[in-house]
DNA sequence: CGAATCCCGACCGCTGCGGTAAGGTAAGAG
DNA sequence: CTCTTACCTTACCGCAGCGGTCGGGATTCG
């Protein structure tokens, strides 16, 4: 029950181009710095991403990627989806399946925790966005001002 | 970000525990087939369980397992941390752990959902009972009266 | 043109999951 | 007392997926 680095570094990803919003495409190198990602890693995570429609990316020169929406607009969830893929701590209570996906023996009776932690989990991120992190963080990045 | 099958096992064989409370030790085999676990592989299962004292067994012919409290008295959460570890989506969470495990830049805006989720996880294993589980099942394994 | 930047697929070591196998040890049956 | 049952323990092993790296191609700005 981890969430992997993909979903941890997606997240952190978009948190910075939260911060940055509005300023224009940031470049992968700029992000991957401020987010603590390695950039070649960080490309790949970016990929989907962008096939999910939360970012859009210029090419080019001076191109770089930015959220497609204002941060308020991004739930938590759906970067996690994107990142993790479907809400499930078992296959059993996965989000798209219909409800029979659990051919088993002793009525289930272990099912009932098992979808009970999923609708938790999926409350805690789907009511949670971009811009709350932003706001709530104890540190905005301890910038001198100029 | 799933359970794996340790979690769901060990749950299982718990749960088939939990309905047969009262009747003294079941060998291994027996909890097998009732919860759907291979029989060598349940074994290893049963090690931890026995060491957390969540079960008693009894060696030499007749012996077996069997709850070492009513059904009522144990938590999912227990039974769930003796297989899959400390309650934690992300290592800077960690329930063990101190505050300050997340050495990290950018102020940590995204530690605010990890440490969210972490919490609504533990309050739904530590809020559930096998008692809870076995009332609640939708069939109780539909054996035909004698 | 050429430099910056995104785009994409191939590759790769490692860990931990999921499970098997085999032998050792304790305790009751007869 | 010995045989059988059943728990106890360690070792092993294939495999998938995580966590990256690398190299090359496409696109746009100056």
């Amino acid at each position: 029950m981890k969430v992997s680095t993909r979903g941890e570094y997606g997240l952190r990803a978009m948190v910075s181009l939260a911060r940055m919003y509005g300023r224009g495409p940031m470049p992968l190198s700029v992000i991957a710095q401020d987010s603590a990602v390695p950039v070649a890693y960080l490309e790949q995570l970016m990929l989907p991403l962008r096939r999910a429609g939360l970012v859009v990316s210029t090419r080019g020169a001076h191109g770089g990627y930015q959220l497609a929406r204002p941060p308020e607009q991004v739930k938590v969830g759906e970067i996690y989806r994107v990142m993790e893929g479907p809400i499930a701590p078992m296959d059993c209570v996965r989000e798209d399946a219909d409800e029979e996906t659990c051919p088993m023996i002793d009525g289930c009776a272990t099912r009932i925790v098992w979808l009970k932690l999923r609708d938790s989990i999926v409350e805690v991120l789907d009511s949670t966005t971009l811009a709350d992190l932003i706001a709530q963080a104890p540190r905005p990045r301890a910038e001198q001002p100029a």
